[in-house]
DNA sequence: GCAAGACTGTTGTCCAGCCGACATGCACGC
DNA sequence: GCGTGCATGTCGGCTGGACAACAGTCTTGC
């Protein structure tokens, strides 16, 4: 887990101004977000037009606990990481977002950011509601609220899945799911992470992750490349997660 | 952490049949569903009034991982935990519901149940209200569904503080942390919890949550008593959390 | 009021995994 | 191409807390 003396990357926003390149960025990649395939491209359009969109660097926050606002963060392009830091500075991820999806919407009807910094991983586009636009388009449109609770609710369970992994499972274990959960099915293989991150996730220290993705390769079930870990023995690795 | 050995009760429903009796019952507790609170009562009495609703013996499954239905439970009287099961039988308390609160409705749009278990901890009344049905009134009623946000938020967020918990803090720590979010405010009391109950609800050892108690109490911070802990020392406890 | 069971207190052993420390290796920018 | 920094590999010591086992105490039902 990383420390809270490793400089934090200041706030930086740059919003994009050229109005058709906006239009255009937004209708491309908004058919992309699950949560509003209910919505025609007229009424995007009109719903959508006016929000202003950003661009971040890699390894910038785009929000952090004390951020008074409560904003619907539309991901565009790139990916995020949300996560909290311990009172010693220790990082927990909560998850990692990817394109298409929301984040920050949790707090979006009462609740505060509640403790939660996000940190892009890579270069992001990210499009910004406010709460009293979210609140008026769920009120214009029930439909996309229902469609909203499928995936708060698939977000609640795999919280609940990590809760229940840290409490029972062993690192073994709880890497072989971190894994699981992050294969990529093509290449057979999880990109992108550094042991110390798979750590955060987990709740386990670097090292002791690196020890254990030594001794999953000598079993040969994984094959673990410089920031990547090509999955092998998929059977065994489902067996390892059960403990 | 008690053990799947221990004979689970047998699911027992006990339909109430009097329709006045019914009815008052209904009118009586359902204003307290904060959920609901929008509605007016000849609203409610439409929504709910047709509405099955059962009583439950204490130590009894509301519903299981493989129940198939998806329903949304509103607990009027009583008391019911929510709880997962590890492979070996250990038992993780995910939280603990009170009169006037739902439960089952994180798997409320398309998720199941999710490998959660729901079972009495005090003799209960729950009205059963069907996905379709909760859909119906999530449509006619948007601003139901948006103080169902506020709920599922605060939900997600003691979710969230859970697992920051789990994986940061001493088993102290998660002790504080439990006394201090059931403490009682008028008694100054946490009551109805047993040390095995408190130990499944924050992933420790029974034993090991009694040695806890007992050293906080030679501090002086609680006293321990029979299924009840008096908090002496508020502003202490509230450090320990903070590990 | 007494027994049976549930709850609490205590002690000792043992080990996963944290922690610190250091060494090697890869990879990207200059 | 080379160096600086990030990523990975490895090691021993140390300890929190799991686990097992048993004894004392409360409480509830009959």
């Amino acid at each position: 887990m990383s420390v809270l003396s490793k400089v934090l990357p200041a706030k930086k926003r740059s919003p994009i101004v050229n109005r058709d390149e906006r239009t255009a960025l937004l209708m491309r990649h908004l058919i992309h977000v699950d949560l509003f395939r209910d919505l025609s491209k007229p009424e995007m359009e009109r719903l959508f037009g006016h929000l202003p969109m950003y661009t971040f660097p890699k390894d910038t926050l785009v929000y952090t606990p004390d951020d008074a606002s409560e904003n619907l963060y539309i991901l565009k392009m790139g990916s995020v990481d949300i996560y909290r830091l311990s009172e010693e500075g220790k990082r927990l991820s909560i998850r990692r977002v990817f394109m298409g999806s929301v984040f920050g919407e949790m707090g979006l009807l009462g609740q505060s950011m509640h403790g939660c910094f996000a940190e892009t991983v890579a270069p992001s586009l990210v499009c910004v509601m406010s709460h009293a636009e979210m609140e008026n388009l769920l009120r214009q449109r029930p439909d996309v609220g229902l469609r909203f609770f499928k995936v708060i609710g698939d977000r609640l369970k795999s919280l609940e899945d990590q809760l229940a992994r840290l409490a029972f499972s062993p690192v073994r274990a709880r890497v072989a799911a971190f894994l699981l959960t992050h294969l990529d099915p093509k290449s057979q293989e999880v990109r992108g992470f550094t042991h110390e991150e798979i750590g955060d996730s987990i709740g386990a220290l670097r090292s002791t992750v690196t020890q254990t993705l030594g001794e999953m390769a000598r079993i040969g079930v994984v094959e673990v490349k410089h920031k990547c870990v090509h999955v092998r023995d998929f059977q065994e690795l489902a067996v390892l997660v059960r403990e």
